[in-house]
DNA sequence: GCAGGATTTGCAGAACATGCAATAATCGGC
DNA sequence: GCCGATTATTGCATGTTCTGCAAATCCTGC
């Protein structure tokens, strides 16, 4: 294994699941989605259309592809808090997403594309709900690690499903409420969700 | 137009949407959802493969296909109740969509079904979370005409997707709990989840 | 009944998706 | 550096999905 922490091996995958990823925007971007071939974007990827297959399962999800983790350091901290009231714990997290999504442009940019996808295609919307979903149990264990609760138990995985539930309806209205090229941020628009949800909870 | 409120034509499309759902689910139980083909599905409803996707666009969206209304007595209820502090409305909502629940025997079993198979299927998942999502915005229209705002605007909105959350958790626990031939209700699961979300709220 | 509109259907063809087996690349230990 | 084992990529064959189009059929309202 080489010095990195990770083979070359799960790099390169990353890596082409990544590029695989972005050729799938930027083709629909150009010639709008229902136009892009699954041979189009291989090619423009690099890779045989088999090989594609061996990525995503379709166009869509390889259209919405996004994080699968919480970048560690936060996330320790996070989890290092400790257990208490599930209110606090729901306010930490909400606090997490935001710094997490805060701190990764590239991301954002990646995501108003997706939203303006989803808009228009209700596959690439079902793909995207499919992600949030599958996001949002990485989230809930983390929860759990930091409650003190098994994986799977219900009161993490509904804090997870509430704010998620919050930071996505934020990204909603962003995305249609900036226009693509902006340099805006999403940040506002997910804070105020996220401060309506608790306001929500004080009431 | 004929006595009802409704003409021969939309019954007849809404009991042909109806019959390739359940044909659906049907031969997914009997021989497992891959190796269910839409050739099969437009059979055993008795229409040809064309019509199939003059209704679905897909497979999976035949399968999950579910209630797009609230039922308009309660609804009407609900709505009159008129203005209230945003977390009242939202208890209000989840008694309105619990008591939706309790009171639909046959959408309870078809519920069983879908998420066992999504459980299993991920574009089913992703299929029923659209489902879910569109029939949210529905509850947000109905939430914002009792609250007095605009439809589209950002607090029925989150209301809406927050009390949907809560029931999509209970769901999913029951779906898993519960053997899928018991006469059990999801009506306890669903009630915790939403229980748990007020608690939330309240710490 | 009849004109107008909606629905169903068949057909043709492109694109999607999967299993399988061959080839090529990487890995870890020596 | 080399080698056996593991993993990834690719091509091929094949059945399925899905769409556009035009013909035929069926409701609807008058």
């Amino acid at each position: 294994m080489s010095p990195s922490g990770e083979g070359l091996r799960e790099r390169r995958r990353r890596q082409t699941r990544q590029e695989i990823h972005t050729a799938t925007l930027r083709l629909a971007r150009e010639h709008g989605f229902d136009k892009v071939t699954i041979e189009m974007i291989s090619s423009e990827a690099g890779v045989s259309p088999r090989t594609f297959f061996n990525y995503f399962p379709n166009k869509e999800a390889a259209a919405v592809f996004g994080p699968q983790d919480l970048s560690p350091g936060p996330t320790a901290e996070f989890v290092a808090a400790g257990p208490a009231r599930p209110g606090e714990v729901l306010r930490d997290l909400t606090g997490l997403l935001l710094r997490e999504l805060a701190g990764n442009p590239p991301l954002r940019r990646d995501m108003h594309d997706v939203f303006a996808l989803a808009h228009e295609h209700p596959g690439v919307l079902a793909a995207m709900l499919a992600q949030f979903d599958a996001f949002g149990e990485t989230v809930a264990a983390t929860v759990a690690e930091r409650m003190g609760r098994r994986p799977g138990d219900e009161v993490p995985n509904l804090i997870a499903a509430v704010a998620l539930t919050a930071v996505r309806s934020g990204l909603e209205r962003w995305s249609r409420d900036e226009p693509a090229d902006s340099e805006d941020s999403p940040v506002p628009y997910v804070e105020r969700s996220v401060n309506l949800l608790h306001t929500l909870l004080a009431s």
